[in-house]
DNA sequence: TGAAATGTTGGGGCG
DNA sequence: ACGCCCCAACATTTC
């Protein structure tokens, strides 16, 4: 009985429910990891770079206990097929995709192989509930966070993660080298200065690490990107290096543990049901990453203006709260939170530009991208979105920046060249009398755009 | 998970 | 003592 476990993005051992599933199934597993980019929406270039790593730890959590995972390029069905005749494969397990693209070739790719007389099974540990056990009292689909969230709070039931189970593999199977797929990047090699560990351990010691330290203060730092207050764990996340069941379970312990952490705790918790709502939204929107959430924003003329666009992607706005947001993104893959916020209002509000534009340089740079939360994420912030901010919300990058940066420590983090402007101007450096070497001045007037903005909007309305 | 514009209030300076 | 004005400080409304 030979049981095909393929992995997707759940590139962990611990509490993963196809694999526990697999492994009890049968006593010889095969892992597979197919790498597909046929999808309308493949890999960006930073999650390449992740995926490498993860992997690479991942083979080699799996060779420690004598099983080798196989490793295929190409497209997913016709290397199923392959793989499943040359094994004379019994079983494929999996855990389902909530991106309706990939789902959708899960369902077809069920019925094939099924009919062939292979048993597949798939199991759900993405979410911490799938989309379609929730409902509001009209039975519809919830369109507004709030409810939602009471919904899911009131229905999860986060269990005791899964052990990694025994497994065993009697198979001896030949793999690709993944070093052939060009995963990581060459020239130039942007991903010199990324401090990420990807892999399932790093996974959990994160997740340790942000209980025992930066949870209890959660509330109050998780808007200061010159603390280190948030939790990091989105990319092991989306990878599904961690499960969220698991991150869900260890922070209820956590509370119950700790009842004065009770206020952050649940802070945290309500971020991790955003992840929720975005996957939720996209399973009854599955055009979220591409077509306005609400239709009245089709209406609005975005400007393309290439070099403001330039200017934004490379972190030469003259805004330094914008500036260092993207490039901590290029240097390091990733952005704080509070950060995208300022930087996606800037894109969409300030310069007008399309947040289609911002979602797909997210797309490629962030280590964390994903489909879900990137396009939901984008369609909040420029209003299109569902319970979207208005459009009148629009954030002033100054104060954004004395609020949330006041003495500009994460500004000077990322942009050197301010490393000696007072604090009195580092939030706005024009304002200086001082002459800045190297830092260009401000691209646009915040007070106009602003205005134009509101203007623009108010005629879609 | 805003910010700006506008309105209101109340203390203090001053004639 | 009183009215008047100024203007923070805070509150409300508007975009």
């Amino acid at each position: 009985m030979t049981t095909l476990l393929w992995f997707r993005n759940d590139l962990r051992l611990s509490d993963n429910s196809a694999l526990t599933a697999a492994c009890q199934a049968s006593d010889d597993v095969i892992p597979v990891f197919i790498f597909d980019e046929s999808p309308k929406r493949s890999y960006g270039a930073a999650q390449r770079w992740w995926l490498y790593h993860s992997l690479k730890s991942l083979d080699a959590s799996l060779r420690k206990k004598r099983v080798n995972i196989l490793f295929c390029k190409g497209k997913a069905e016709q290397k199923l097929q392959e793989i499943i005749k040359k094994y004379k494969v019994n079983n494929l397990y999996f855990n389902r995709s909530f991106e309706p693209d990939l789902n959708q070739r899960d369902q077809s790719i069920t019925k094939r192989f099924s009919k062939l007389g292979v048993e597949v099974k798939q199991f759900s540990d993405y979410l911490l509930i799938d989309p379609d056990k929730i409902k509001n009292k009209s039975g519809e689909y919830f369109k507004v966070y709030t409810p939602y969230s009471r919904a899911i709070f009131s229905s999860v039931e986060a269990r005791k993660p899964l052990p990694i189970p025994k497994i065993s593999q009697k198979t001896k199977v030949i793999t690709e080298e993944i070093e052939a797929w060009g995963l990581l990047p060459t020239k130039p090699d942007w991903s010199v200065n990324f401090e990420w560990q990807p892999g399932e351990t790093h996974a959990q010691n994160t997740l340790v690490n942000f209980l025992e330290s930066d949870l209890k203060s959660y509330k109050d730092d998780r808007d200061r990107p010159d603390f280190s207050g948030t939790s990091r764990l989105s990319p092991y996340l989306h990878f599904g290096e961690i499960s969220i069941n698991h991150v869900w379970y260890a922070v209820l312990q956590e509370k119950y543990r700790n009842p004065s952490i009770e206020a952050s705790a649940e802070v945290y918790l309500k971020q991790l049901v955003w992840r929720e709502f975005s996957y939720y939204l996209l399973h009854y929107f599955p055009l979220l990453p591409y077509k306005n959430y609400r239709s009245a924003f089709d209406r609005f003329s975005w400007e393309s203006n290439q070099a403001c666009l330039a200017a934004w992607k490379s972190g030469e706005t003259g805004f330094p709260i914008v500036d260092a947001g993207m490039r901590e993104l290029w240097q390091s893959g990733y952005m704080h939170n509070r950060v995208r916020m300022i930087v996606a209002s800037f894109l969409t509000k300030d310069l007008l530009i399309d947040w289609r534009e911002g979602e797909s340089w997210f797309w490629d740079t962030l280590v964390d991208a994903d489909l879900a939360n990137n396009a939901a994420g984008w369609q909040w912030v420029a209003g299109s979105g569902a319970d979207a901010a208005p459009y009148f919300r629009i954030f002033n990058p100054f104060l954004q920046s004395k609020k949330f940066d006041p003495d500009g420590v994460y500004i000077r983090r990322w942009l050197p060249e301010l490393k000696d402007m007072p604090n009195k101007y580092i939030h706005n450096p024009a304002e200086s009398p001082i002459d800045v070497v190297g830092y260009p001045k401000p691209i646009i007037d915040h007070g106009v755009a602003r205005k134009k903005a509101l203007a623009l909007y108010k005629g879609i309305k």
